[in-house]
DNA sequence: TTAAATGCAAAACTTTTGCAATGCA
DNA sequence: TGCATTGCAAAAGTTTTGCATTTAA
């Protein structure tokens, strides 16, 4: 797998991951795979909204159970970015994480490196193995964090 | 901002700090309370469960109640430690953050001092102001992970 | 042909809301 | 007493499950 960011995948992708993974190629798991690749950052109606503009009958609980297969089959994965509903993306072979703005509620990608000193912390000092493409950061964007780039990290109270 | 990390509350210091707050001081609060600082990490249903045992007419909504406005005042706070339910904890002095186990399910809590240079690095270079309360490490323990302390991090695939 | 995947509907579960009754200040 | 809080029940929203039908291999 390629090492630029998103170089954007076409059906026949989806067709050889899916089979690499051992599972069938449907229409219906191809079109949730686009819709991942498509929105980024997509909860479970998101996606299942973008699914359904092409195949209108495709079922929600279809959707639910696609991403399931594909989770446990690592061609997808899921963070916990906001309340409620987890958000989907497609793994591939750049490892990010997330950042999630608390006050205008958008998130970007960062690659891991400016995490991986804590990695090597966590490893060292308390043996935790610290899996990075689930780390999320939450606080605020530099737009809403009124562009000061020398404020203090959020830290008062447990 | 006391440093012990955990000297127990009784019945007059929660009552003092939700009058602090500017929050009556009802039965039901300090039990919510009592039940979050006894848990330590419990989710909604847990707490209820917790409270009911001393004071069972009190409904499931108003604990859902009570945690929002507790959390609002700054009292308590939540993450999502795991799928589905947030969970809940005392906000006392001091900062920390979560380690969480993704084989044994297991919650440690490490002072944020680990993460300091992460959130530092975030500022400076892309202007994002880290909350560190609500940074949560998943990944394996040092018992899941095999003990092995130079383990490499997971940081295959997206 | 055959086991896996899907569509549909219902069930299960979680969280929120309306409103009358209660209780703190 | 007055208004915030609570209990109860119902509603709203999300995710899972059962089962007959369809479909990829």
């Amino acid at each position: 797998m390629g090492s630029a960011p998103h170089e954007g995948y076409g059906d026949a992708d989806w067709d050889a991951r899916l089979r690499a993974a051992g599972l069938r190629s449907t229409g219906q798991r191809r079109a949730v795979l686009r819709a991942i690749d498509a929105l980024r950052h997509a909860t479970v109606d998101e996606l299942a909204a973008q699914v359904q503009a092409e195949l209108p009958e495709v079922s929600l609980s279809t959707v639910y159970r696609i991403l399931e297969t594909l989770d446990d089959a690592g061609l997808v994965t899921h963070a916990h970015l906001h309340h409620g509903s987890p958000t989907w993306h497609v793994v591939d072979g750049d490892p990010h994480l997330h950042l999630v703005c608390a006050t205008c509620g958008r998130v970007e990608q960062q690659p891991v490196g400016i995490a991986l000193a804590l990695a090597d912390a966590a490893r060292e000092e308390l043996g935790f193995v610290v899996d990075l493409r689930h780390l999320v950061l939450h606080g605020r964007c530099s737009t809403c964090a009124g562009g000061s780039p020398g404020a203090a990290p959020v830290l008062d109270g447990s």
